[in-house]
DNA sequence: GCAAATAGTTGAAACTGTCAATCATTGATA
DNA sequence: TATCAATGATTGACAGTTTCAACTATTTGC
């Protein structure tokens, strides 16, 4: 019948709320590391993943942001309008468009790549570097575990 | 020069993304754990809150959550309309009004609670139980070094 | 007492998440 | 090969979230 709150906090218990929570700072502080280029971390994260594969199609984006693919289509749009990105036909299917980097694409990316990286360092000020390292590993485990490998261009 | 993309998705090395990522999959599920209950994970992590403290002022609620205090005005309304919880004047403060669960708030609270936890479980099913008590202190440790230390109130 | 700070509220604008419907193209199959 | 189901992209809509600015009531410091 313990009527008034003792001190125990379950959300700090909750690794679900800790993960939101976390997420929350963590993307915070980046959206204002990447306010100079004009990104936000969800933009930023197109370009990312479009660089780094060279050009992906915009269901696999969807699949790998876990986005749905109206939100791909927004995103894709006003990075293309930026000259970052054009959409490619895919030769091989035509119903598909390849979101591709241009080289200002690229070299914004770059700039971003650091900021972003840089901010998120920031964010964890109070681990180690090994403690990084491993809450990294882990993360990892859980978004791959959800995610389809990435299609590879069949 | 590396023009085209070799496999390397700096994204799933990216501590931030990952959080985003990890994030993002939990709500979701936790959200459809707690439908049924008519909750969503933001108004669950207030009525948490006010359970575990027994009575929480909205500017406390608002620093521990991270939330812009409007925000907690339009939960608090939310699960004041439904009976939730009680906004009680705080005697030694006329300002402040504290959220203070009710009982059918603390009943809801201990099966969403239950839901909510066994959400998370699932979630992070990639992971063994000693990975998850890893993360979990991990996190719990980048959150707390964001969060004033939630006004036992002084 | 009075000015500055604080707790809560309202309202607005931009961003995010989710869903249904549509069109073009592809794949399977009869 | 004609057709139908499935898929990729797009549009539009609606609820939820984030962030600000402005405002009132109350408290605190001087």
């Amino acid at each position: 019948m313990s009527q008034s709150g003792d001190g125990e906090l379950h959300l700090l218990d909750d690794v679900g709320y800790l993960l939101a929570r976390s997420s929350g700072i963590t993307v915070r502080r980046t959206n204002e590391a990447l306010a100079d280029l004009g990104l936000r971390v969800r933009q930023y994260s197109v370009l990312s993943a479009a660089c780094d594969t060279g050009g992906i199609s915009q269901r696999a984006l969807s699949d790998f942001l876990g986005l749905d693919p109206s939100q791909i289509v927004a995103l894709a749009d006003d990075l293309q309008e930026r000259g970052l990105v054009e959409r490619v036909p895919d030769e091989r299917d035509r119903r598909t468009r390849l979101i591709t980097p241009t080289e200002a694409g690229r070299q914004l990316y770059a700039q971003a790549r650091a900021a972003a990286e840089g901010s998120s360092e920031l964010s964890l000020a109070s681990l180690t570097e090994d403690e990084r390292t491993v809450l990294r590993d882990l993360l990892r485990r859980v978004v791959t575990a959800a995610v389809t490998p990435v299609a590879a261009a069949s």
